[in-house]
DNA sequence: CCAGACAGTCGAAGCGCTTCGACAGGAGAG
DNA sequence: CTCTCCTGTCGAAGCGCTTCGACTGTCTGG
């Protein structure tokens, strides 16, 4: 292991001015600067994590909370990891992966040890127990998920609400009068993970406007948990002609039975799905959709986190504007 | 930030016997050991992760690398990683998050810094450029997947080739004679990834045992180009009485086809899959699958590692049997 | 009853880096 | 021509922990 004072030494110079040239913190002399780069390309050298971060008490580690429980689409969870990662590295960042396991505990446990300078929370509840640590603690963190008291937080996250209203508005625009939501499987909501429920709120207070009737039942997901859900749809309201579906589960197992009863998409029956870009294009008909932009989340929560650190910047709620993209399955209303 | 001095200090001792409470590397009277141990514990001491580092060479962190590309089905490696972080944790170890965008620069990375104290690497190709770095920095390290030379290298895998001759079996078992393979994308291939390929030799070797008569097809997955490859091998063999599917993105497509088609399964038509365990029993047939086993895996590698960190076990590779689940896709061949 | 073994504890020396204050020398201002 | 102010460099003091050798008693066996 090649150290400090050996490029110092290689290059003629003091651990002190290597240290400089490698931190930039105070001016250093271009012959120098050149001299010392060139003996730690030489000798091959590495700067030690464990002793730097002993030394400035800063890891240069974020660590990411990723839920363990996955009622949330995992795709998008590896999105946002992997967009996390990458972004944390164009920053100079390591990502520690720690798993929602450990709870709370992991939160005390990063903080206390110094393993990590700041973390990202994903799937954050609407309570979630993880929070008046974090407030405590004083740890610098940005969340991805919206709780339902943010003060004194930083989060990020889609703008579920405009996502309802940005559905509703599309079909309403299209004529249909009665709409479905196929949502996300029961547990999601009494969890209070949030997201399902604002969507839903978008879309109830957008409906109520537009005079749109709106009919709202969670799903499992699967073929033969949606077939359910949808024979009872169609027999509560047999005059739905719109589909907004937030549960990547169910989407192809509706567009099968629509298909299986002879409905046509997009002319009998439009389908918004509320999912990633590629399930959207993936489907066996081109979904109308509202993305969930996955990349550009992971890359905003480290992007605030970044500012934290830096101190600039400082607790600020972002939500990302939805956005819909008309594919092949919404289309106007039928004429009855 | 509380430090092993104070709970020193605190506990009337000096700060090595705290240091050797927490290490049990020597032995400590009872009485000592808990007065030590109220201390940290009235305190809420937590040890410096950095501290540590420095003073003992060891980070008690695994670096996992995942691709960014990702032709590999994304829920299978975050279900690896995921059992990755898990399994880490019980053994006192976190796992450091690297993407594969880096590529070999991250080994140089981590090696040289001390960051990790070793690393698991996922989706390893069959000629991977990371593996001669690998070799010469003699950084502790477990591959997921089997490159064409293990010298030197620990390895876990499923054991493709046997999941290939067992699919034959099955199904040749069954009365099949004319089996067409529905594979991986052709890029797959083409990168050679070695799971493929194993497959394939798998089940062209046990074909060509039992005089079962194969075809194989790479496939990109979803409707269109699946449509494309199924006409495409149907028309060449019309004979075709059971499928093998080595793609998530072409199994459901594969389906519906069948269906349209008016091939009933599996009365007319048989389907295997290769894929993880969930994609075949939410599939719209129950398939007959033999599952990749991610969870396992990902345990697997972290223990071999911690193995090999403990100074325990050498070189090795496993391959995990594999298993083959019968459902609702496969039957007896239709008598013609 | 004493030598040797051993359990239990301490002090001190680092681990490799950052950072602060100090200082030499040259430039600019008066 | 002197005084001040930078710029560029160095030395030394830690950061909080582990670990080695040394030391003190207490046992045990001969």
């Amino acid at each position: 292991m090649v150290t400090l004072a050996e490029v110092a030494q290689h290059a003629g110079v003091s651990a002190s001015t290597v240290s400089y040239v490698l931190s930039g913190k105070r001016s250093i002399s271009a012959t120098t600067r050149q001299r010392v780069e060139r003996s730690i390309r030489e000798l091959g050298y590495h700067p030690n994590a464990g002793a730097r971060a002993l030394a400035s008490s800063r890891s240069n580690i974020i660590a990411l909370m990723v839920p363990l429980r996955t009622d949330m689409y995992v795709p998008v969870m590896m999105e946002i990891a992997i967009a996390v990662a990458t972004t944390a590295r164009t920053h100079g960042y390591d990502v520690l992966l720690l798993t929602g396991e450990e709870g709370p505990d992991a939160v005390r446990r990063v903080a206390g040890s110094g393993l990590a300078d700041g973390m990202i929370l994903m799937d954050v509840e609407l309570d979630d127990e993880r929070l008046p640590l974090l407030r405590e603690s004083a740890q610098p963190a940005v969340l991805i998920g919206l709780p339902a008291d943010t003060t004194g937080l930083t989060c990020v996250d889609l703008d579920f609400k405009a996502t309802g209203a940005l559905c509703v508005e599309h079909l309403a625009g299209l004529g249909h009068r009665d709409v479905a939501v196929i949502g996300e499987a029961p547990a999601v909501y009494e969890r209070h993970t949030g997201f399902a429920e604002r969507t839903l709120d978008g879309l109830r207070s957008r409906a109520r406007e537009t005079g749109l009737r709106l009919l709202h039942r969670p799903c499992e997901g699967g073929y033969d948990a949606t077939a359910v859900t949808v024979a009872r749809i169609l027999d509560e309201r047999p005059d739905t002609t719109g589909f907004v579906v937030q549960n990547e589960a169910a989407v192809e197992p509706l567009l099968a039975l629509l298909r299986q009863q002879g409905r046509a998409v997009p002319e009998d029956v439009s389908v918004i799905a509320v999912c990633p870009e590629q399930v959207a294009v993936q489907a066996s008909v081109r979904l109308t959709s509202v993305s969930l932009p996955a990349q550009e989340m992971g890359r905003h929560a480290v992007e605030q986190l970044v500012a934290k650190l830096d101190g600039r910047g400082g607790d600020e709620v972002v939500l990302l504007p939805p956005e819909l993209t008309v594919r092949a399955s919404s289309g106007p209303a039928p004429v009855l």
